[in-house]
DNA sequence: TCTGGGGTCCTAGGACCC
DNA sequence: TCTGGGGTCCTAGGACCC
């Protein structure tokens, strides 16, 4: 008997569980009734929107455009920011009651998890609803499920109307269901080979299902082969599929202003690095390859990596080397953004139990010397931190 | 005061080895 | 002095996802 899958995804994510939060709070308006936004802040030049309510929609609100674009299609527009702490909260909540439901339960991203259906807790429908009313009265906030024998048709179903509604994909309906729609309407599928495909004439799933796959090969590869195989209601095989162990762990923060002074660059990276490598210990693991990104002040990115001879999750270490590979790679534009990527992974033994009490020391003490200079110099962010590079380089100071 | 941040995978090309 | 191919590893950039 062959499993069949169900794809859950909170409707308007971000939107929903800072509504229900403020709802919870006291606050009178329900931020999913009015044209609302969870947006980041023009004055960090952060200002995107991340998450809107279907009133916002209505009005042209689209998720990644700028706020000041936004507000002019919806000049009433309420933003408020984001809180990923909180929204984490939220999502472990929902794959904790989704347990009652699956034994089989796949995250897939914060908002989504592929399940699998377990008979006999009732029929395909009397699940699906159930699952949906039980995170409404429980949690405050609605899903779609998409419902289907391949996890890709369940995720592409669970993209038909919205919102809190249940939609089937099985494979037997593709032909009325799949095939009339537009190619961007397809998984995996994203602007710039939707793009191309019409520059072939194909702009239906039915026509890509009958274009000559010799063809799709020529122009997208291997990229080709697979689109044409989820048109017929092939699965996507497990290289899609979260694994258990990270494959990377990275950061990135934009700058307030433009970065041009090295001394600034320098504790830019440092900053970036400290939160990667401790989220990289985090993990237990220790990484083999690193990687610098920059976004110059004309949003040309470009990045280096570099493979190391042995593998670690040292600040220090890897503070050093970013400044090595930034040297290489930096032309001398004004800075945007930076990146630290760690890549390249394997299980760090070392973190384990025995040496966990001196690991804790010494973040404790890195903890305490941050605290310092900022109690010192105030919490302006590039004094606090170019301190501490200066109070490293003269001291000599293991900062890890 | 215009344009995020965290990931995964693929491709093309170069280095290097046999 | 010329000409091979296969295989692996690494890197830079890009596409895609939420």
């Amino acid at each position: 008997m062959s499993k069949i899958y169900f794809h859950i995804d909170v409707n308007n994510a971000f939107l929903s569980w800072e509504a229900v939060k403020r709802l919870k709070e006291g606050e009178t308006t329900d931020l999913r009734t009015i044209p609302s936004a969870v947006a980041g802040d023009p004055k960090n030049r952060t200002g995107i929107i991340l998450a809107k309510s279907k009133p916002a929609k209505d009005m042209g609100v689209k998720t990644g455009e700028p706020i000041f674009s936004a507000v002019k299609k919806c000049p009433d527009l309420v933003c408020v920011p984001p809180n990923h702490s909180y929204y984490e909260k939220e999502s472990l909540k929902l794959r904790k009651l989704l347990e009652d439901f699956s034994d089989e339960i796949e995250p897939y991203s914060i908002d989504e998890c592929f399940i699998t259906y377990i008979p006999l807790l009732g029929s395909v429908m009397e699940v699906a609803n159930n699952i949906k009313d039980r995170i409404f009265n429980e949690l405050g906030f609605t899903v779609n499920i998409g419902i289907s024998d391949t996890k890709y048709l369940a995720k592409v179903a669970s993209d038909f109307e919205k919102p809190n509604k249940i939609h089937t994909l099985y494979v037997s309906e593709i032909k009325e269901k799949f095939w009339p729609l537009p190619i961007e309407n397809m998984f995996l599928l994203g602007g710039k080979t939707a793009a191309k495909l019409k520059t072939l004439g194909i702009d239906t799933v039915y026509k890509l299902a009958h274009t000559d796959i010799n063809i799709l090969r020529v122009h997208l590869k291997s990229q080709g082969e697979d689109l044409y195989n989820y048109a017929w209601g092939k699965d996507i095989d497990e290289r899609h599929s979260k694994k258990e162990t990270p494959k990377s762990v990275g950061h990135s923060k934009t700058s307030v202003t433009d970065l041009t002074n090295i001394e600034d660059i320098h504790s830019f990276i440092l900053d970036v690095v400290q939160d990667t490598c401790n989220r990289l210990r985090k993990e237990s693991m220790k990484a083999n390859t690193i990687t610098v990104t920059l976004k110059t002040s004309n949003f040309k990115v470009y990045s280096m990596a570099q493979t190391i001879d042995f593998a670690t999750n040292g600040t220090n270490e890897i503070f050093k080397d970013c400044k090595n590979i930034f040297n290489k790679m930096y032309k001398g534009e004004p800075l945007r953004l930076i990146g630290i990527s760690l890549s390249n992974l394997e299980p760090d033994e070392t973190t384990q139990l025995n040496l966990f009490e001196t690991f804790n020391e010494k973040e404790q003490k890195l903890d305490k010397t941050v605290d310092d200079i900022l109690n010192k110099f105030g919490n302006s962010h590039l004094i606090t931190r170019g301190s501490l590079i200066h109070h490293n380089n003269k001291n000599d100071t293991d900062i890890d």
